[in-house]
DNA sequence: CTCGGAAGCGAAAGCGGTTTCGCAAATCAC
DNA sequence: GTGATTTGCGAAACCGCTTTCGCTTCCGAG
């Protein structure tokens, strides 16, 4: 506890070298004998040293610190996001320093941008949303890695690693026909959300390609549970015999489970439904407790990608898509 | 971009004061006249200065980082908790630095805070799960100061900031009372579960005051939809004229709600049902979105304050509650 | 007019590492 | 055996800011 630290000159002196060997022994860089290497090594253990960090990244004018730059916190999306890449950067001893901004808000971000600027940090990892905004481009604002998690880019040419939203339509189509279904329609989001669109336009492909229509044309809403609920029910009155429903979100799927099983329909035995987020497990955590049939867009997956991208430095512009998977549970 | 950067050098030399004046002046340490203070802070903005975060820290001794150590980062709530801290601390600079460990294997834990103590860390945040299992002691395992984020603590001495389970319990009964229901049953997770003991506990305290009893005995389960099924199965046939159920989680109010509804009871005239997490603004973020009446047990506020009273130094020992909230939706 | 104290400022010593550069000894080519 | 390299190590500069301490100057008290 109250134990003074040990310092490099402790550790030099202990083992009979100079600071600037003992630095370079534990450091691995220049040339030093193995012998004195392996000696300051064991005599640095032996005095339980560690180095500095804040000493270290003053010296090398790195901070070992990633800024993380979000669109709304708040939102579950990013909150996955961001929680997995801190846990990852933390596992590699990097901290986080996180600026919630309105994106859109000019002045906010610049001011966010000098902070981080002033810090030094090594690199800059920004969560957006994949869905009704573009990201701004920050990559040429910054003299560090810049990395986009999540979202829609603005610039083609920014690294970015996201969602494939066609892949999931593509996929949440597939599995459907795979269970036998023929007449499916497809509930989502606002008619000018990008991913609504994207997996929408999968999901269409897959369809046609199989030589199929919609049972009913596509109904834009929200991202909501009540709108599962409406777009539900005036589906069913439109095109009774439908036998599954993709819906855009989970949220959507609660709404329209409820709406079809109060019309007397089995699920998953008259309308098969799947969603997608997995919000389920996002929500828990533990496994095997599914009830709704969904895609996983693989949230996850991109925050741990990013944040070993961006430590290993290998940036390539553009935009890499992270596979969905198909998360088969009770209602199709 | 590639602008040369601002020393505080360059600014005392343009002021035509000295180094320690300069840094004395925008500290706003020190006796320093108004006049050379103003007049040094005119040129830093003129240059647009910024302090080195990073070798301020070095001479400060003070890392401007707050350690978080989580059990594990990815259960849903210790999400919510870390991104608010996270939000919370970055808006006044602080960076985090993320520990995801098993609280229970002393190895890891031990490694990690020999690390976040070499990066001279300002702080601790512990974030744990106030459910299952006791969070270990980590106070006087550091130098600086510790605090207890939706723990239980061992040691009653920690600051700790958590959800009032009792008091959780005791307002959903209220609830429910005040919309008028007198046949009411409880569903909730494993008997030897914290949150779920306390949370029936301050139930039964309100029933008793009002002079009332369990329509049913409080059946113990899991934090599971399928539980919410079975249960609330089990209990429709014990206790037909059922009014209105609480459910331990928003989880297992889902399950519960479909089975009340699949039975041919009409939610909430015949049956009401309340859960706790607000899950669905956890998950949406967007306000109006709601579905099931729910309690809020202030997973944010919990965050909001240990981050602040650990920036603001004020830790007395001991647990403090969060107030939880009645979310009124469309089930009671 | 003198003296003690306070106010205002600067010189310089850190903070604890990293890194450049130079030097001596060892190794190599021929 | 000689000169050219290479190897292994140490001296010292440096990263940019904070902070102690001491030196003037100014002021008010007596």
């Amino acid at each position: 506890m109250a134990d003074q630290v040990i310092t490099l000159s402790d550790v030099a002196a202990e083992a009979g070298v100079s600071l600037s060997t003992a630095s370079k022994a534990l450091n691995g860089t220049d040339r030093i004998s193995e012998a004195t290497r392996e000696h300051v090594r064991l005599t640095a253990d032996r005095l339980g040293f560690r180095h500095n960090a804040l000493a270290r990244s003053f010296a090398r004018g790195r901070s070992q610190t990633i800024g993380v730059l979000t669109h709304r916190a708040s939102n579950p999306f990013t909150r996955v996001v961001l929680a997995t890449v801190a846990t990852e950067l933390g596992a590699k001893e990097q901290a986080i320093l996180l600026y919630d901004a309105r994106m859109e808000e000019q002045r906010d971000v610049t001011e966010s941008i000098l902070q981080l600027r002033a810090r030094r940090i090594d690199g800059v990892i920004v969560i957006g949303t994949s869905t009704s905004f573009r990201t701004p481009s920050f990559t040429s604002r910054f003299d560090v890695p810049v990395i986009n998690a999540f979202t829609v880019p603005e610039d083609p040419q920014d690294t970015t690693i996201t969602a494939d939203d066609l892949a999931i339509g593509r996929l949440a189509i597939s599995h459907l026909l795979s269970i036998g279904r023929r007449r499916i329609a497809h509930l989502t989001a606002e008619p000018h959300d990008i991913a609504a669109q994207r997996r929408a336009e999968g999901a269409g492909q897959v369809l046609a390609d199989a030589g199929l229509a919609w049972a009913a044309p596509v109904r834009f809403g929200h991202w909501r549970e009540e709108f599962g609920e409406q777009a539900a029910a005036a589906l069913l009155a439109e095109v009774p015999d439908v036998d599954a429903i993709f819906c855009g979100s989970d949220a959507i799927g609660r709404g329209v489970e409820r709406v079809v099983r109060a019309s007397g329909r089995q699920v998953p035995g008259d309308v098969a439904l799947i969603g997608v987020d997995n919000w389920e497990s996002l929500m828990h955590d533990q496994r095997g407790t599914r009830h709704l049939t969904t895609i996983d867009v693989g949230l996850e997956e991109i925050g741990r990608r990013v944040a070993n991208r961006l430590l290993e430095g290998d940036l390539e512009p553009g935009v890499e898509y992270v596979e969905p998977q198909v998360v088969i549970a009770d209602t199709a």
